[in-house]
DNA sequence: CAGTTGATCCAA
DNA sequence: TGGATCAACTGC
């Protein structure tokens, strides 16, 4: 079951811890790839010397935070991946939360084949499958082409899932300083990225 | 540990 | 228009 659209909408703090568990799904040629989420990051708009979107910067790249919440912000990073975002507040006010990491759920072959081109990978390699940014939208298959699709649409969304089976029930989650933004002078320190605590997928 | 990689951004 | 920068990752 998907969320509804007002579900990402909110203190982008609240909502960057309230995405910890629930499952990502990309529909690729009909065939789903999910992970459940398990450390995000967030960032929050003008104030933030970490987003990009500081100073209310408005360009090409970063006008989809402008935008409504529950939207996929998608940019290229290092000329070679991609990071997958999603807007949380209201239209005007640019903030979102980055999608870290993921525990791998459906679709572990396709996802595989798209990380390393085969489907018969090591321990080792399915430790890394969907252990960060980078790697979990190289493993759904998230590109520029899914930048702005809506969390409503059939083909990029979430799906709840109920307390009985949620992380929650087996980790704590913990906050801390957020990764490669050394650049962003007192933002540095802010304790904006949310994971579990000691779960196997958090990046490192 | 260094090399990779190209879109994006802003100062001229 | 050019050069610096970058919400990573890979393979030595």
């Amino acid at each position: 079951m998907k969320w509804p659209i007002n579900w990402y909408e909110g203190d982008t703090l609240d909502v960057a811890k309230r995405l910890l568990g629930h499952r990502l799904v990309h529909v690729v040629d009909g065939k789903r790839r999910s992970g459940l989420i398990v450390e995000t990051e967030a960032y929050k708009g003008p104030d933030d010397k970490a987003a990009h979107s500081y100073g209310g910067r408005r360009t090409e790249r970063t006008e989809i935070m402008f935008g409504p919440p529950g939207h996929a912000y998608i940019y290229l990073i290092y000329g070679m991946y991609h990071c997958f975002n999603i807007i949380t507040a209201p239209e005007g006010t640019p903030q979102g939360v980055l999608i870290r990491a993921l525990e791998p759920d459906e679709g572990i072959e396709d996802m595989a084949s798209a990380r390393f081109g085969k489907t018969d990978i090591t321990k080792q390699q399915y430790k890394n499958l969907t252990s960060g940014p980078g790697k979990l939208c190289r493993a759904l298959a998230i590109t520029m082409e899914q930048k702005g699709l809506s969390m409503q649409s059939d083909e990029l969304f979430m799906e709840i899932v109920p307390d009985e089976t949620h992380l929650s029930q087996r980790y704590e989650i913990t906050a801390g300083p957020r990764i490669g933004i050394d650049y962003a002078e007192e933002a540095v320190h802010y304790p904006w990225r949310f994971y579990f605590q000691g779960h196997p997928f958090v990046s490192k």
